[in-house]
DNA sequence: ATATTATCGATTATCGATAATTTCTCACAC
DNA sequence: GTGTGAGAAATTATCGATAATCGATAATAT
């Protein structure tokens, strides 16, 4: 019954994702892409209606959620999608440059032609991607790939966190100013650095890149009203 | 059933848990503590039993443990507690040494007489500890004491979740080794600098303080088999 | 005898309905 | 005009029951 080797014609190679799962998944997606706007507010029966499903899974999505918080969940009073603060913005933008750079170091350590190709493979992805889902998914793809090979599972779990809290932030930047398409080049360009085993000089471009992006993302911010 | 900040019965100041939430809770401690034992499986029917509530809640609250990684999830195969890796505990180890000491000075630079009034409350707790759920409480509430000013909520959150992972290997410690009793004297000679203003120094003795408690738990974990 | 399939019991996942709680509305008193 | 409280409507939280799924074991074929 269950497919095993075969992942030849869509069949899942993962293990089977509940409805809750797929839920939050789809949720999720909706909110880092501003299809849901922050300050809406979610309603269980809405989602329950959408998917075609009781409110039971929604409620397990919307927990998960919760705890990413990337909704505010007050008891009987519903979730709703949080607003963009200036401040988690910045202390975002402190943490990242506080770990991304380690982990990067760590990983050109130990970075060989397999993870060079799955960061290739995501970079080709991003020159696809058309449309903004698409784009942050490849962006994601393409950090996972140069984080993963520091063999830091926890590090890179909090990272995939804080990067996941400002992905809602960088929309609103594309949708706000115009600093979208540098970060392709600069993906390239770090990722010969890696390749090419340049440990330090890989920290302090990585560095800068995250500067750049979340500086600009605080000048969008501070424009524009939230 | 829990002594301590009971107040008058009926009027609630902080907002209502749910069910769920009170269920969460209290598996919380029981994993913390290991009254819930690595490995144990966690079986929703007997939670529901044992509450005298429906699976539901359940459901919710092992969802969210799930999501702050205290119990693995795996669809239709139910939920257990964790192993304990001596790889998990060195890199919450390094973790906590890289945010921790700059959260400590951030904070000494905002300590007012009203966080050394909670902190010293806390230490009063640490005291009248006797048992380890209490005193895993109490140094938590010592923690979030002198972490708070710091004004970076994101970061403490960061924070507390690490902690809370390296609990449950300081609690293994605490059962193969003797050091617990340390870390009280510690406490208050940190508190005494913070109060003092010293913020490189306060930095200092909490990464030595960090330093100190995470060899001496990496150290029984090589000792004793996981 | 071994490998493969069918069935059973146990457990999780989901559903539909009900209870509990909050929010809204609006009449009413001041 | 404004505050207030009762009741209605809307929404969340929980329940009890059912469906789906898994692991183990028994049955069958080769």
């Amino acid at each position: 019954m269950t497919p095993g080797v075969t992942e030849t014609d869509g069949l899942r190679t993962e293990p089977r994702r509940s409805i809750a799962e797929q839920i939050a998944a789809q949720l999720r997606k909706d909110i880092l892409s501003a299809v849901l706007a922050p300050g809406e507010p979610l309603r269980q029966d809405h989602i329950a209606q959408r998917f075609n499903v009781s409110q039971a899974p929604v409620r397990e999505a919307l927990r998960q959620l919760a705890s990413e918080e990337l909704v505010t969940y007050q008891v009987n009073c519903g979730v709703r999608v949080p607003l963009l603060e200036k401040a988690e913005a910045a202390e975002t933008a402190r943490l990242r440059l506080q770990l991304e750079p380690d982990l990067v170091a760590a990983a050109t350590r130990n970075f060989g032609p397999t993870d060079r190709r799955r960061a290739e493979a995501a970079i080709a992805l991003t020159i696809q991607a058309n449309d903004v889902p698409a784009r942050l998914e490849a962006d994601e793809a393409f950090h996972n790939a140069i984080y993963s090979p520091a063999g830091r599972p926890i590090t890179l779990h909090i990272v995939q966190q804080l990067r996941q809290r400002y992905v809602r932030y960088l929309g609103f930047m594309w949708r706000h100013s115009r600093h979208a398409e540098t970060s392709l080049d600069e993906h390239r360009e770090l990722l010969g650095l890696m390749c090419g085993g340049q440990m330090q000089a890989a920290r302090r471009y990585l560095k800068e890149h995250v500067r750049a992006s979340t500086n600009a993302v605080l000048e969008a911010l501070a424009n524009q009203q939230t």
